[in-house]
DNA sequence: CTAATCTGCAACCTGGAGGTTGCACAATAT
DNA sequence: ATATTGTGCAACCTCCAGGTTGCAGATTAG
């Protein structure tokens, strides 16, 4: 069982549904791309260039630490998100697993054609 | 703007929430793994396998057409789901930008210390 | 022809997602 | 010392996702 090989696809795989659903929204997706930009952001910070309220923000981050995406620590009187990459890592793995699923597929489909 | 490149990630990406939203739940995770591996399958066919109702499976699989994973048509009595690459390559595509994106913060926070 | 199968549609229920307001408190500016 | 700023926590609201049951209509099997 290789680590590129999502272990058990499709039976046991309630994590990879964790981090789909936790980028599975606008807002959420929008937190991603600024935090994967590099430098940790307070939530006051993440929350100016929204038209949500802090708290609506905060909960958005709690369900982007809760799948691992992103990790918080306090500093002072902030409270910091840094990007986490692994759980991204993760999904690319799962999607590439998919997609070679599919060509495979699509290969044994052909070749029976070709016979 | 590559074709690799998410246009304007972040901003006007409803789309590829729309698609994460949609993997975001493990019944359809596991649709997805069945339909990926070849032959289209009917609905119930699909529900065989699953403690879910057979509508509760019908609502999953028009969650999965409406964001473009799987392509429905039917065949006499059978209504028949297909795999659809396109909307998974796209999402693999966005993570890569993120994970690009990431590793880019590194290099410059790397460089910067160097210097 | 008749029975069994596959599906679609509609009504309905329940929990939780996503959002808000309000308040109390810690940490930093001034 | 005081005002401002950044957070956390809790209560509350609304709406929809995810599930079910029930029924009627096609299509195919026997």
């Amino acid at each position: 069982m290789s680590p590129k090989n999502p272990s058990r696809i499709g039976s046991q795989s309630r994590a990879p549904a964790l981090i789909f659903a936790a980028l599975g929204d606008a807002t959420r997706l929008r937190l991603v791309a600024r935090l994967c930009g590099g430098e940790p952001r307070s939530i006051s910070d993440l929350t100016r260039g929204s038209r949500l309220t802090r708290q609506a923000i905060t909960k958005h981050l709690s369900v982007l630490q809760n799948a691992g995406v992103v990790c918080r620590f306090r500093s002072g009187r902030h409270s910091l998100f840094k990007f986490h990459p692994q759980p991204i890592d993760a999904l690319r793995d799962y999607l590439d697993f998919v997609s070679e699923q599919w060509d495979h597929a699509l290969a044994r489909l052909k070749s029976l054609v070709e016979r």
